[in-house]
DNA sequence: ACTTTATTGTGATTTAATTCACAACAAGTT
DNA sequence: AACTTGTTGTGAATTAAATCACAATAAAGT
């Protein structure tokens, strides 16, 4: 069982690179197009391939949509994934009008919050109260949610969330959430991201480079 | 010279747990306070700071306010961050609105856009046409800028944004950026952020647990 | 002043991730 | 059919990161 999130992310990496090879007609890929496609070395995209028991043909290279498709088996991209947004603010606003999550197989289902006047239960994607969430959750099996309210409200979002079945946020408040162990956390701090590039950029040249 | 991401993004968390800290009113602090406050080890936390010649007291742990310092001396804080947004769409709006940049000495200072619809010259946060950058660019010294938008126009509205000077930018756009041997690119991909955190709740438990 | 206790600071060790290097071999060439 | 070429697949080596473990030592207690 692979647990390294950088390898995981270089196959999301990989995937999306195949998408846009196909697109562009062609049919086989060898191991160093893959690696200058993503920025790293023909050794480890095919050491990743190998740790996942992927093989392609010695000379022949590999085949795209072969290889798509495991991939897209790992990552668990052979069906849609349901997914909600706690908390209705303008993150989640440019997060449901974001078209590029569709063609990845994710589906947002709906979002919740707190304030009445945020309620609209018959838009594209409804935004319901709090209250409504374990039952969407339950009765849509959404097992991935999307945590966008403020630092204050977090950690007792986050636990409705649990309560309601959820076993993996994105999160995006910037604290340290409390999770049961059979869920993951997944943060996005953009505080943080922004203060580690200002850092990369002080100590100038790009040796801060992306290390993912 | 470090240039092991995590290590950095370690010392924002550090820095965001003593601020807490310092607001309880505490004023001294020991390895495994910080420690257990952002999830590591203790060990971990002093070999951070002596990565960076930070040292406390034995037996007396370190005084937050001098950690403090010494970390914001570190990340750059010592003084006010000058940022720019490309792309004025929602995820725009949504940065622009973000009330916790500031208290980080993050300040967004413009969004630039094509789309003379978007324009708003005289905003809180304004928004100008893309051709003004460069000259903003210069005369505020603005070293990093946040790229939000559409993959299609990613790669040369990032040109643009190196030619007007910037050193370092936060690439939302789903694509791997060129850049000059002297700019840093870091990313987050949204799409990608959420495949892992499904991956993670397939191998079911929390052993994917954000890695950073 | 001496002893105990608690904590740092860091060299040594371990673990994890990446890169190297090359045998295996499939496809093409003579 | 033998030879050449180019690419995979992976064990071995290397590099990087994290953890261990303990001497050094500051503060508190006796």
């Amino acid at each position: 069982m692979i647990t390294n999130r950088n390898c995981i992310i270089r196959l999301s990496r990989y995937k999306n690179a195949l998408y846009r090879l196909r697109d562009l007609g062609f049919v086989k890929v060898f191991s160093d197009n893959l690696a200058d496609a993503i920025g790293v070395t023909a050794s480890q995209v095919r050491k990743d391939f190998s740790l996942f028991g992927i093989t392609g043909n010695r000379k022949g290279g590999y085949e795209i949509a072969s290889l798509l498709e495991k991939l897209g088996g790992i990552l668990g991209k052979d069906r849609v994934e349901r997914v909600i947004i706690v908390g209705a603010g303008h993150l989640a606003y440019a997060l449901m009008h974001y078209r590029g999550f569709e063609k990845e197989g994710i589906k947002i289902e709906a979002a919740f919050d707190i304030d009445p006047l945020k309620f609209a239960k018959n838009a594209q994607i409804p935004v319901l109260p709090i209250e409504e969430m374990k039952d969407f959750v339950v009765s849509n099996n959404v097992k991935v949610g999307v945590l966008a309210v403020p630092e204050i409200g977090a950690q007792r979002a986050a636990d409705t969330m649990f309560a309601a079945g959820i076993k993996g946020i994105l999160n995006f408040a910037p604290l340290r959430l409390k999770a049961p162990n059979d869920c993951t956390i997944n943060n996005v701090n953009l505080e943080i991201e922004l203060e580690n590039l200002v850092y990369f950029v002080n100590i100038l040249g790009k040796k801060g480079e992306d290390k993912i």
